[in-house]
DNA sequence: ATGGTAGCCGCGCTA
């Protein structure tokens, strides 16, 4: 039986239970990973969720903003969550299935909301941009990551809401998003420094070569998201070495950006197995 | 260090 796993930024998971369960019945994922849920624990739609075939529910919410949730069909052997920075902010949450499927072996899914940065590219000037940065050091030497990807014992991915888009052809103009936070010198290099800690395969470019563009992300702030395609790429999905060969199929649901009320990203889904 | 839209801790903050 393949493995499918999506991961999708839905800003608010309260005000989108009907867009995720459109997404569910087009995708029909194993696993589904959220970022920006926006929802305490106590107040998920926990029998929403359930209803629509995930009864194994991992939660890292938190009041108002942030929040990761994995939803899967399959039971978790645990659940393990990060606190980057010191903050206790709502930013990760990782689950391990069993190794009932043709993948062989465990299969450890980390689920990511990198923080996004705030508006001006200067760690001096701007304490959010700071933030993201140390973040991405921090995750890079963070032991059950540096593990999970050397461990012949198993299978890792990283997936979620990265909030870098690292080639040029992640966005819609390179040369004009080079100083706009997501696209600027020192993320690439930060987000590349983590890619490589692993080593980590950039399953989404296996599929999608590096000259052409793949954007999963569209600005609320353009009244027509389809106007030049100003897109860019800030959801991802990583695979260790021992699981990116297994990689079957991927699907950018970009229609759903178009969906009557959107979250500004769109369901990134990959086929294990 | 433009403004644009969207959601929640809602008239100010974050994205």
């Amino acid at each position: 039986m393949p493995l499918t796993i999506c991961t999708w930024n839905i800003n608010s998971v309260r005000i989108r239970l009907d867009i995720v369960r459109a997404a569910v019945e087009t995708l029909r994922p194993d696993v589904l990973c959220l970022q920006e849920t926006k929802c305490q624990d106590d107040k998920f739609p926990m029998n929403a969720i359930r209803d629509m075939g995930f009864p194994h529910i991992a939660l890292n919410g938190q009041k108002g903003w942030h929040g990761v949730a994995t939803f899967s069909r399959r039971p978790f052997q645990a659940v393990e969550k990060g606190d980057f920075c010191g903050k206790g902010d709502a930013r990760h949450v990782a689950v391990t299935l069993a190794p009932e499927d043709a993948l062989g072996k465990p299969l450890t899914v980390h689920n990511f909301y990198v923080p996004a940065g705030g508006d001006v590219p200067d760690p001096e000037l701007n304490p959010k941009f700071a933030h993201k940065l140390a973040f991405l050091d921090e995750v890079t030497a963070w032991p059950p990551l540096t593990a999970a990807a050397a461990d012949a014992g198993r299978h890792a991915v990283v997936v979620g809401d990265l909030n870098i888009a690292p080639l040029e052809t992640d966005v819609w103009s390179h040369k004009q998003l080079l100083s706009v936070v997501s696209h600027t010198p020192i993320e690439v290099e930060k987000l590349n420094r983590f890619q490589a800690s692993g080593p980590w395969v950039d399953v989404m470019r296996t599929f999608v070569p590096p000259q052409d563009k793949l954007f999963t992300w569209w600005s609320y702030r353009s009244p027509d998201y389809t106007a030049n395609d100003r897109g860019r790429r800030l959801d991802h999905v990583w695979a260790s070495e021992s699981l990116a060969p297994a990689a079957r199929a991927m699907t950018v649901l970009k229609d759903a950006r178009g969906w009557d009320k959107p979250s500004d990203h769109v369901p990134v889904a990959l086929t294990f197995g």
